[in-house]
DNA sequence: AAAGATACATTGACAGGCGAGGTATCTTAT
DNA sequence: ATAAGATACCTCGCCTGTCAATGTATCTTT
């Protein structure tokens, strides 16, 4: 891994959101998308990963349905919802924002 | 201020640290300083600076004394050491390294 | 005399990340 | 056959950094 939690913390949202807007998604290979784009730089831990589904589900960004495995481990699959979507493009213009301040202070 | 806390977290340190390697300063000059170089979009909370402080004394980034004001409120300045920079300089390119990652994933 | 700026500090609540632990299925190597 | 490892989900409770609230004291401006 090779990178601060403190440095990623409050991304990760934006990061499953983006993966999501691709196409749906579920928990497990989202991680693994995020490792392969990052050459194995980077890994969201199972319990961050999870709570983050839950918050993101609750505050209604994301919906979740069962896939239809005919065999292997069952997958629940999320999606974006618009409002999903319209969180993501304000977290993304924040970011932006975000580091240009950083950059100016540090 | 219009800039969420998960996103500078982690930064402050940086920060004061990077304003010490200018010169020793004290917590409210720091706390002006933000502001200004971002023209009112970003300040610490002064929870936020002092306890950052302790930390940063603690693991002997910096050290501290009090200013000889003649009138006025007393001031704590406090000074870089050689580990305090050495921790900026690995934040840096740690913060480097995180932008490109987070630029990637979201 | 009151209000506001300067300057420090502490307490306790809150939220997100994550280590540790758990369940179940399928595939591959021995 | 059996063990090991990959796939896939989930929860509990700790840790840490942020911050609202609160308190102190001095100086300046109204």
């Amino acid at each position: 891994m090779s990178i601060a939690s403190d440095l990623i913390r409050g991304h990760t949202e934006s990061i499953i959101l983006s993966h999501l807007h691709e196409h749906d998604s579920y928990g497990y290979q989202i991680n693994k998308s995020i490792q392969e784009k990052t050459n194995g730089q980077y890994e969201l831990k199972e319990a961050t990963l999870y709570s983050a589904f839950r918050r993101l589900e609750e505050s209604q960004c994301i919906k979740s349905y069962w896939g239809d495995e005919e065999k292997g481990a069952r997958r629940r699959y999320y999606s974006i919802t618009q409002i999903g979507r319209a969180l993501l493009e304000q977290n993304k213009l924040d970011w932006q924002h975000a580091k240009e301040l950083i950059d100016k202070l540090i």
